[in-house]
DNA sequence: AAAAGCAGCAACCGCCTAGAT
DNA sequence: TATCTAGGCGGTTGCTGCTTT
């Protein structure tokens, strides 16, 4: 498609899937479980690369997975974590149980993307029309003082880390939602769904459930060097109540935060400079 | 009825990171 | 510490079906 393959691909199949190999695929994980997927096309006896196999079972054999008939509410969480998270499709899709990532991505690309579009300068005809193919870009940080939509997006790092170590020697960054830390914080989530869920989320930090994204229930393990280790199991308890908390403006949100001192009284709800301070290169001390 | 345009979606790609050695 | 490998992610592409002309 356009690019010549990563990786030799001869005598492999590639397109669409046939229902014989779905099967195999299937066969096989049942069997042996997820994982190695670089051997399991020739273990399992399928012309694919591992990674396409990895694909067509995490998007589409899963048994768990939900498909089409995205529902009001789904839309309307998927838009408000975009508007946080921008392009993460796999955080997002995490927070929704039975999607995915592709799922999600196509979904905003073809749909949301365009609605946000067009409300974010509904006067503008050529934006209307620009709906075309391709012509939907993603927000990215560049882009994202262009819109009253990509201005609410944290652009974050896509840097993965299971925990964050906290010094007690010096206090925590304070502007920091957990679920917006940075991906540090937020990548490799429990995948715990926003959408069902109990109602137990112990408050921290004085935020209860309708802070956004559900920033109680944080693990701390006090760790033996006086550091504070904080389990990015961080989010399993959001309930219904609180996933319609977001439905709150943003406004309220951020307000939120400031008067649980997430930020400095005299600091400004400045997101650009949130964003910055989100990227965990700017606290080296917070990466491990 | 046929052609062109459009939209949705499945799949592929390169890049990045974490973990192993 | 450096290198290698596996897995994961987001962006992009091409196919296919539907709609419009």
């Amino acid at each position: 498609m356009g690019r010549s393959p990563c990786c030799s691909k001869e005598g492999l199949n590639r397109g669409a899937w046939t229902a014989l190999e779905d099967k195999i695929l299937t066969a096989y994980i049942k069997a042996h479980g997820e994982g190695k997927w670089r051997n399991l096309p020739k273990r399992a006896g399928l012309k694919r690369c591992g990674k396409s196999c990895r694909l067509r079972w995490l998007n589409y054999l899963r048994p768990d997975i939900k498909r089409g008939n995205i529902s009001n509410d789904e839309e309307e969480l998927i838009v408000r974590l975009h508007k946080l998270l921008g392009n993460r499709w796999s955080l997002i899709a995490g927070r929704l149980p039975g999607r995915t990532d592709n799922e999600i991505k196509n979904y905003w690309n073809t749909t949301l993307g365009k609605k946000a579009t067009a409300q974010a300068s509904p006067q503008s005809k050529q934006n209307s029309q620009s709906f075309k193919k391709r012509a939907i870009e993603p927000m990215t940080n560049t882009q994202s003082s262009k819109s009253t939509l990509a201005t609410q997006v944290i652009p974050t790092k896509a840097t993965r880390c299971t925990k964050v170590f906290l010094s007690l020697q010096s206090p925590p960054p304070p502007i920091l939602p957990p679920k917006t830390l940075s991906s540090t914080a937020i990548d490799d989530p429990p995948q715990a769904p926003l959408l069902n869920h109990q109602q137990d989320s112990p408050n921290l930090h004085g935020h209860d459930d309708s802070d956004f994204l559900n920033f109680g229930h944080w693990n701390e393990f006090q760790s033996s060097d006086g550091g504070t280790l904080i389990d990015n199991d961080c989010d399993k308890n959001l309930s219904i109540d609180s996933y319609h908390s977001l439905a709150l403006s943003d406004d309220l949100m951020f307000k939120d935060w400031a008067l649980n001192r997430c930020l400095d009284d005299n600091s400004t709800l400045d997101l650009e400079s949130l964003a910055h301070l989100l990227d965990s290169e700017e606290w080296p001390e917070m990466r491990h």
